[in-house]
DNA sequence: TCCTGGAGCGC
DNA sequence: AGGCGCTCCAGGA
């Protein structure tokens, strides 16, 4: 029954209501349209501290809607161009009990730049609300919204005792807000906001750029979309900065920035065409991916498979922490319950991961060969059909690593092969149709789909291993993980063995073989020897000539920095690459960094002998010293981040 | 001196 | 609300 959504039907903001009676009513579309446009509104907001209560309350909210929005296809950059035309708007009210200063009191009345004055903080809220209401977006997005913006909005809504608070999202709700906000189960933001996505840039850039190292609006402008902003103040505004025009206009014109730029980081990200897809593959709630909910997804890939496949399987319970305990006491009566503390950290490993190689320390000079395993845990998992379908887990559960055995030859294919399989033609077939697609729009919109593709095929092992999952079986994860060790051992020794040749280094998947050699043309027939070797003896693992560094030096475990041949038909072209030294982490100051990557620089230079390079990397020593000990480093150089 | 955590990387 | 491996650095016994 399909009803106009009057006041008689107080459900959701919506123009229509639906009601169906059953479930079984419910069918999929047999031609199904395209997705509709989404209507995006970017927020952002500026917060100041409330002296007496130190509370944050919000002072400064600006919105910039983008309309018609595909969710398939990625925003195009002259699209990104047309948001910054799009209707903004920013609203500011005096902090303090100080009036806002004339200038801007003028640039209110005259509408200079959408800037809309109101009296205080509960008007401010109201005008959001009134926004939201009138531009009805389907997704609100912003930079640290779940973390910080909207968590402050939605409690200064319930301190402000504000009306019909719920307008900020689609379903009508009379709970009470307060009660909402100050339980401390789970993130409230989702669900104050139901019925439109929550898209929290910063989530998504931790999700999508993992490397990254500074995930703060300036930082992510600058690496993500090259641009460069002026400093800024922060988030947390000032009272000062209200007293003054010119202070006041840079604090409004930063607010617009920001959600400007949250909303361009999306579009370079692509999150809503990546999440969408992901969702599409693993059929679970959109939202939820938007939150980053990897476990879950993987959960819904696997019990759709498991519908699919064996119907009347019933699927395993998802159990609490308490459940499981419960469960452990039960089955072992004798025991005594061993009171585990659960810190938030990390916890300790529960069973062995990949072998890292003890490396050969040492400065390389000629050709460095790298090969990878593709995909290794995804690979073993449809090498070996390693499945909870094709072992008793449940009675390997208190077994010892070495003690698990791989299902029996010949067995059918169980249900994680066939899942992980599947994606793998699912991609391969994605690809397939990209080499022949001219539209460069529907390349891009194909990549994105084939990259949703690869990272859920890559998280599902991480999942078997989590204890909160639905299908945890620790058993699986160790037998996938012993079987990666072995792999990679057998590979070592068939490299020493059948090829001479002098292994230095490798971790989980990959190895590193120094080559003597000083011809590219021989580097890449040894390569593509090995390679073939290797890869005869298995169905599906399949190892891979991942690159050729020029020099390389290698000093401890996870420790190395080389220079990568760009192209092998242009050994030329060298590209440094830096892992795990101090100049690639955060807490070391930016000094540090700097004399670290000069010495690296100098130590894989080409043109220098490393007694040259020694010298030039001491005399620098001696420089920078001398600068340090007269004062002449700014700062900003001596610099630390560290979480504490 | 030895041992435990945390950070923050690498894979 | 994926996993483990490995430096490093602090701090306590």
């Amino acid at each position: 029954t399909l009803f106009r959504s009057k006041l008689c039907e107080r459900i959701a903001y919506t123009k229509f209501v639906v009601r169906v009676d059953s479930p079984e009513k419910i069918c999929v579309m047999k031609d199904q349209p395209g997705a509709p446009p989404l209507t995006v509104l970017a927020l952002s907001f500026k917060m100041v501290l409330h002296p007496k209560t130190n509370q944050h309350e919000i002072a400064v909210v600006a919105g910039v809607l983008m309309p018609e929005v595909s969710s398939s296809t990625p925003v195009e950059s002259g699209m990104i161009m047309h948001a910054a035309s799009a209707p903004n708007f920013v609203a500011v009210r005096p902090v303090n009990h100080k009036p806002v200063p004339i200038g801007i009191q003028e640039q209110a009345r005259t509408k200079t730049g959408g800037l809309e004055l109101v009296p205080n903080e509960q008007a401010l809220l109201n005008f959001v609300l009134a926004k939201v209401m009138k531009l009805d977006p389907d997704v609100i997005l912003g930079h640290d919204l779940t973390g910080f913006g909207l968590d402050v909005f939605l409690n200064r809504l319930a301190s402000c005792k504000t009306r019909d608070w719920s307008r900020i999202g689609r379903l009508i709700q009379r709970k009470d807000l307060n009660a909402m906000v100050k339980s401390k189960l789970g993130n409230h933001v989702p669900d104050a906001l139901a019925g439109r996505l929550v898209l929290d840039t910063l989530v998504s850039a931790k999700e999508l750029c993992p490397r990254e190292k500074d995930y703060s609006i300036p930082a992510l402008a600058e690496s993500l979309l090259n641009r460069k902003l002026h400093p800024r103040t922060d988030a947390l505004a000032t009272p000062i900065a209200f007293e003054y025009e010119q202070t006041l206009n840079a604090l409004l014109r930063e607010c617009v920035q920001d959600a400007e730029i949250s909303l361009q980081l999306s579009n370079t990200l692509s999150v809503l065409p990546l999440s969408r897809q992901l969702t599409s593959l693993s059929g679970n709630v959109w939202s939820k991916t938007l939150r980053g909910a990897r476990a879950e997804r993987i959960e819904f890939l696997l019990c759709h498979e498991l519908a699919l496949i064996k119907p009347k399987l019933l699927l395993p319970d998802k159990l609490s922490k308490y459940d499981r305990k419960a469960l452990e006491a039960a089955s072992n009566p004798g025991s005594a319950i061993v009171q585990t503390e659960e810190k938030a950290g990390r916890r300790k490993p529960q069973y062995a991961g990949g072998l890292v190689l003890e490396p050969k320390k040492g400065l390389y000079d000629r050709y460095v060969l790298q090969l990878d395993f593709n995909s290794l845990y995804p690979s073993i998992i449809q090498e070996y059909n390693i499945c909870f379908t094709t072992m008793d887990v449940d009675a390997m559960k208190n077994k010892a690593e070495d003690e698990i055995e791989l299902p029996e030859a010949g067995l059918a294919e169980g249900v994680l092969p066939r899942v992980l399989r599947r994606l793998v033609e699912q991609r391969r077939a994605v690809k397939a149709v990209m080499k022949k697609e001219q539209d460069a729009a529907k390349v891009k919109q194909l990549d994105i789909r084939q990259l949703a593709i690869k990272l859920t095929a890559n998280s599902l092992y991480g999942c078997l291993g989590f204890e909160n999952s639905r299908f945890f079986a620790r058993p699986l994860a160790q037998l996938i993980t012993l079987q990666g060790r072995e792999t990679l051992q057998r590979t070592i020794d068939l490299a020493r063995d059948s090829f001479n040749a002098e292994v230095i280094y490798g971790d989980t998947d990959s190895l590193f073989v120094y080559t003597g050699l000083e011809d590219m043309m021989k580097v890449r027939a040894l390569g593509t020897e090995l390679k073939r070797e290797v890869n005869k003896r298995y169905k599906t693992l399949e190892i891979e000539i991942d690159a050729v560094y020029a020099r390389m030096l290698l000093l401890k475990k996870k420790k190395y920095a080389a220079m990568k041949v760009a192209s092998l038909n242009e050994p030329q072209n060298l590209v440094r690459e830096v892992k795990g030294l101090d100049l690639v982490r955060h807490d070391w100051c930016g000094l540090s960094r700097m004399v670290s990557s000069f010495a690296v620089d100098q130590l894989l230079s080409k043109d220098l002998s490393a007694d040259d390079a020694i010298g030039n990397v001491l005399t620098n020593l001696d420089f920078i010293a001398n600068q340090v000990m007269t004062n002449q480093i700014a700062l900003q150089q001596y610099i630390i981040t560290r979480s504490l």
